[in-house]
DNA sequence: GAGTGGTCTAGACCACGCA
DNA sequence: GCGTGGTCTAGACCACTCC
């Protein structure tokens, strides 16, 4: 115990040292650790492997990115669970809110979107949406942050009249889209990283690596609302269901004892 | 030219540098460069910010991450052009290598499969299946690498004898598989670091950011292939397109001069 | 207050592309 | 051979969590 990582020098290849490095590391995860266990500090560790903590911390890095380990800062590492497979896919030709999807409605205001959302909206670079805030929690842990962007002829109905701010007024427009007949949709992913107000949410430092997916929802022969969700990129593995598909919504391989 | 980002002193706040960092020159790139141009060099632009190079790299990174920089070794840092929409939605219940798809079929080999595709495959942890190597390009760039698994009782009538080794064996067993009724499909995309293999072929350095695309493809009441498609992360959007939805293949959005 | 990860510095040398 | 980005070092201090 502790020091199941060893003091391995590393012999000299033209290899990156962090590159070698998280090789090493990442098999000894695989053979010596377990799930949620701490690992020794950054600067015992840079001490054991002969390297300068810098280097070593590029090595964990990459393990974070890739799902393998956990940082807090004032708390330590630790052995990250296998990514948790989040369902995207699938609920084909429903409106976000309905029934029992995964959200958990948050908030709603009013704002100028993204020149990026107001084009695809075909909403006028300064025209104000209604934009409702939900977040997603799986396993306890938040896992993503949605900002939904509906322009106002797509909830014709909800006038300004007592349209309480929060929560209240999300539902309203919420149940409002719902009255459309959804037409179709499309998705996009990407890389991105964290706004700083993301991050909060999704307890992550500004800067971290989310994947980002971009829906439109068509109705009326044009786009009715658009959806960009954030998802933590080191936990998430986002899962795109098929019919007659088996969804698998949970990693089962991976991490020996 | 060659002045436009400034010799701005960062004012002491309690944001990150890196991140401040970030945030001005995103904004220099919106507002004064334009897709190629080529930005000073790393030790002239952190002299510029009075920050040391290490931090200035911290920044630069990031901005790599999404898209909007491209570095290379002994060339330098350009304003990289708004990332490329890549479908891999539609086209439904069809077989990889399907007339027109938009892969290059580049060679075969027999060898074991990493475990969570053996488990995926419901194949033994040894046994070796086959594996076909595809590339995909887009815009004259590699954009993504994949390893299609399959096992042999998937093409029952491919037999060990003349089937050639390299891109006429790929070949065959795509057309052997393609003879078995796909009955459904999953996919799951996920944040990973390019391995040396494919980051040589996506001409990147290995480690970098990728999105990894697994799907699964059913036939016959089980798993019959399994496909790792390895995406660049700085260069891709991966749209996952619907029924009834306009498809869009490129970003128009973003970028002034 | 002790211990952790996060930020930052000012250097050095290396690997690569290109002229 | 020169200029670029990539790797690496050995420090320092800060922000945070937990006791």
């Amino acid at each position: 115990m502790g020091d199941r990582v060893g003091t391995t020098q590393l012999e000299p290849v033209p290899e990156p040292k962090y590159w070698h490095l998280k090789t090493v590391l990442s098999e000894a995860l695989d053979s010596e650790f377990s799930v949620g266990e701490i690992l020794p500090n950054e600067r015992d560790l840079a001490a054991r492997f002969g390297v300068a903590r810098a280097t070593l911390r590029q090595a964990l890095e990459q393990l974070e990115l890739e799902g393998r380990l956990q940082r807090r800062r004032g708390v330590g590492t630790t052995v990250a669970p296998p990514r948790v497979g989040v369902a995207v896919g699938p609920a084909r030709h429903t409106w976000p809110g309905t029934a029992g999807d995964a959200w958990q409605t948050e908030g709603c205001a009013t704002v100028v979107p993204p020149a990026a959302v107001a084009d695809a909206l075909e909403t006028g670079r300064e025209e104000e949406v209604h934009v409702v805030r939900r977040s997603r929690v799986s396993r306890g842990q938040p896992v993503a942050a949605e900002l939904l962007y509906v322009p106002a002829v797509s909830v014709p109905d909800l006038t300004a009249i007592d349209t309480p701010s929060g929560t209240a007024r999300a539902r309203a427009v919420l149940r409002e889209l719902q009255r459309l007949e959804l037409e179709g949709r499309d998705r996009a992913v990407e890389l991105g990283s964290a706004r700083a107000e993301d991050a909060k949410e999704l307890d992550r430092l500004p800067g971290a690596p989310v994947l980002v997916v971009t829906t439109r929802f068509h109705a009326e022969g044009c786009t009715a609302a658009v959806s960009v969700a954030t998802y933590r990129a080191d936990t998430c593995r986002l899962t795109f269901g098929d019919e007659g598909a088996v969804e698998i919504h949970d990693g089962p391989e991976r991490r020996a004892s």
